[in-house]
DNA sequence: CCATGATGGACAGTGGCACTATCCACTGTC
DNA sequence: GACAGTGGATAGTGCCACTGTCCATCATGG
């Protein structure tokens, strides 16, 4: 199919599909002619990942491309496959270390984690910001929020286990891992209405 | 103090809380004269609210002016405590109605929510997003991150509560919320890790 | 065979947003 | 009384996801 007809099946304007291609989320198509490429379904299947990381993820097109350039990529084993998903959604540096709070709760908790890595930065300064705003957030609070969130993991390690093929897998990770979270923070919202309803 | 001060303190540059004056997010200090006012504790505090909510909550300024006007009015009795924080976090119309599917989902629970209220839209909206996306988001494994929500919606819930006064619960629920969304997905990564490695 | 319109490519422009800079009249302070 | 600080207004900046314009080239219907 043409560039056209690939803005009709996918709902994306001609112009920002080519805007696509130059940012290199979108592979060029098939060419058939200096003026003229083929596009296929699985062109299709990209523009559609694409919108829904940029609209419903709010991910930045940079972003974008180094996951579309992970799922592309042969996959690694299934062992180092969340390190590589990981390190692709990471893409900061830590900056600063974990403060002690932290890694004493990651400790007290039993996970086996790397506290040098992004995530156990990235979530010191998010405790940290949370308590700046004024959050009332305790560390028994964090406790148990943190044992809900790894019920919350196993889901997702099972999922991605299920996956059929290794490409399948990094795609259950890396777009469970972005989309979900909107899912996740909507059901949280709903859960506080049932949760404070049936407290009364 | 005077805005110089108050930037000082804040590290917030004076031109920014000039900005944060305008949009009515900083309430104006108290006229000493024409050309200066006087600042006090609870401006450091608002300042340091406004940074958190736009910097790591990544709230736009128009929403902020909304929750700091919610945090400013006299908070109703605790049974409307969340519906005015819900409305106010929510802002948007609910656009669509939720799919079959999520309303079957939240039955299936047990939980007594507001079928038609803006967060069941938007995690209709969100489950959506996620499968256009392509991720394997079964009905089971959606049903499981409900369950692993609603264990975080009761520590809210308890937080809430256990406010000692109405202004403090308005603010732990609403700065809570939106601050503690941050802190929910880093654990969910640091917790993916930690599934995974226990899985091996 | 040729007019017409689609295509790929380059590049600048748009709109929204969170600031940020400039300017001005005025005033508290040294 | 100089002078930095203040409030107020207006305009500009940088980022980002597009979006509009222009052009040479090419496919295709009449």
């Amino acid at each position: 199919m043409r560039i056209s007809q690939l803005a009709e099946r996918t709902g994306v304007p001609v112009h920002t599909l080519k805007y696509y291609l130059r940012e290199g989320v979108l592979p060029a198509g098939r060419a058939t002619s200096r003026t003229s490429a083929e596009y296929g379904e699985e062109h299709v299947d990209r523009v559609r990942l694409v919108r829904a990381l940029v609209e419903h993820g709010g991910v930045p097109v940079a972003a974008v491309r180094r996951i579309v350039g992970a799922l592309d990529a042969p996959p690694p084993s299934r062992h180092e496959l969340l390190g590589t998903a990981h390190s692709t959604l990471a893409g900061e540096d830590p900056g600063a270390a974990a403060p002690a709070e932290v890694v004493e709760l990651l400790r007290g908790l039993g996970w086996c984690t790397w506290e040098q890595g992004p995530f156990v930065a990235e979530l010191g300064r998010a405790v940290e910001a949370a308590r700046a705003a004024g959050a009332p957030l305790t560390p028994e609070a964090l406790r148990r929020y943190a044992e809900a969130m790894f019920a919350v993991a196993e889901v997702d390690v099972e999922l991605a286990l299920g996956a059929p093929s290794p490409e399948e897998a990094m795609r259950a990770v890396v777009v469970g891992t972005v989309m979900v979270d909107p899912v996740l923070l909507a059901l949280r919202r709903v859960a506080q209405e049932a949760a404070s309803t049936a407290r009364a």
